[in-house]
RNA sequence: GUGGGUGUAGCUCAGCUAGGUUAGAGCGACAGGCUGUGGCCCUGUAGGUCGCGGGUUCAAAUCCCGUCACUCACCCCA
């Protein structure tokens, strides 16, 4: 089978035809949408000091702590890939000027995660994200949702589920935590074995174990927890569903909903599908407060996973990925001097804007007519040596198996006025 | 890091349970039928260290051990 050498590596993978068309197609209509909501692109580095992650996402979480790819350069600087989008857009808001504090920007591009891969994840994987700056609002959250629905919309995906929580302000985060821990003290046996190792390292996962033991001794909590909010907290997110619900955007307030990442505060949401295995999440999202340097920055916004994306549209057979044909015309020869006149021909062509395959394996004619035909062209063009003879080529039809032998003017007008009646 | 499944032609797979001449099919590729003309049809040709290494055996794609890769799931996340 393959050798190893030709194989990408574990995680990773080659996008090729016809899958490229797939991602071209929802990367232009994404670019599309953005546009009318009036984001610009950032392009940001895949390598980053990595200070810029461990400090925003948090030092303990399981994205820093193991998952990313991280690695001394030959200066001795620490140096990340990036596992996620927005840390690296902050770092950039910090170092900016005051006029891009409340910048509107989305990013494309691929991830990186050292995790066993499987259904729905890939070492390197690509996410769209978009960030919202400056606008301390819960009109902001659902503007940043309904950009999302109305992606999902565009792309022709429908039956996905948006669930949506609030983890509150930093203080009330911290004050849950210490409620969670106490009122889970004594119920810890009951607990799975990772429950009771997140107990003493991130108590907030425990409410979306998928265990059912531990599903039925944390839903006696959540009331609790809802208590434990601020008032500040509270008046935000009923801001947030009230503005959804004028949107007529329907959402699943899922109080178990936690997110992994340490920036986060007040709303945050995942837009789960189920024509996927055991990864559903095809985006998340949510308000976040990041420091650089002695700057805070807060903002809104959401990563959509697009292999999801693709694997979501895969299922439902909705890629039309394939374009009808590469080519308008198909340039066949026989003989080097045929070639030649094909290649000066098809150069002028091209220039005239009409897509032509010139076939340079000098074949025999009846393989090069197999060519153009697979390639769904609808003229083919020949040239052989009586043509050199007669300065003519011979215009095919491949639809209706006609043809006709013209001198090179003719042919480019003939060309030329068929790309017009074809546009 | 842990567990399950799978590795046979370019692709999709059969053959393995009860080891036995030259390992098959479909699709694709190439050539011919039609000596300068595509699709449809027919005929033929090429293409394989059976993932890799070791073991058992007169004999291994088949049984055993190891290893690597892919894949699904756990953890976690998009």
């Amino acid at each position: 089978m393959t050798s190893n050498v030709s194989q990408p590596i574990q995680g990773t993978t080659d996008i090729v035809p016809p899958d490229i068309y797939g991602w071209q197609k929802i990367e232009d209509q994404a670019r599309t949408i953005l546009a009318r909501y009036g984001f610009d692109e950032i392009r940001t580095p895949l390598i980053e000091r990595s200070e810029v992650f461990t400090r925003s996402l948090g030092q303990a979480t399981d994205v820093v702590q193991k998952e990313m790819y991280a690695f001394e350069d030959r200066g001795g600087r620490n140096i990340a890939l990036r596992p996620e989008g927005t840390a690296g857009v902050m770092r950039y808001i910090a170092g900016a000027g005051p006029e891009a504090q409340d910048a509107r920007l989305y990013y494309l591009g691929p991830m990186f995660r050292a995790e066993r891969p499987q259904a729905g994840r890939k070492r390197q994987f690509h996410q769209l994200g978009v960030e919202v700056l400056g606008a301390p609002n819960p009109i902001a959250d659902v503007e940043c949702i309904s950009l999302q629905v109305h992606l999902l919309k565009e792309w022709g995906i429908d039956n996905a589920t948006i669930h949506i929580n609030t983890r509150g302000l930093f203080d009330d985060q911290e004050a849950i935590k210490k409620g969670l821990k106490k009122s889970l003290e004594p119920h810890l046996q009951d607990l799975c074995k990772d429950c009771q190792r997140r107990y003493k390292v991130n108590v907030l996962r425990i409410l979306d174990c998928k265990n059912e033991k531990c599903g039925h001794v944390v839903v006696n909590f959540l009331d609790a927890i809802n208590d434990l909010l601020s008032d500040e907290s509270k008046q935000y997110f009923n801001e947030v569903l009230e503005g959804l619900k004028r949107l007529d955007i329907p959402v699943v307030v899922q109080p178990k909903l936690v997110r992994g990442l340490d920036y986060y505060l007040h709303t945050v949401w995942e837009v789960m599908h189920l024509a996927l295995g055991a990864q559903d999440a095809i985006s998340g999202g949510g308000r976040y407060a990041i420091q650089v340097g002695s700057k805070t920055t807060e903002g809104v916004g959401f990563a959509i996973g697009l292999e999801r994306i693709l694997d979501v549209l895969r299922a439902g057979e909705k890629t039309n990925a394939k374009p009808t044909k590469k080519v308008d015309v198909w340039l066949a020869s026989q003989g080097q001097d045929a070639l030649y006149e094909n290649l000066v021909l098809a150069y002028s062509l091209r220039v005239q804007g009409i897509r032509c395959g010139l076939d340079l394996k000098q074949k025999s004619l009846k393989a090069q007519m197999r060519n153009a035909n697979r390639a769904g062209v609808s003229y083919v063009i020949i040239c052989g040596e009586e043509e050199i003879v007669k300065e003519t080529f011979l215009l095919k039809d491949m639809d209706n198996g006609t043809q006709e032998e013209l001198n090179r003017s003719q042919l480019m007008e003939k060309l030329t006025s068929l790309q017009q009646i074809g546009d």
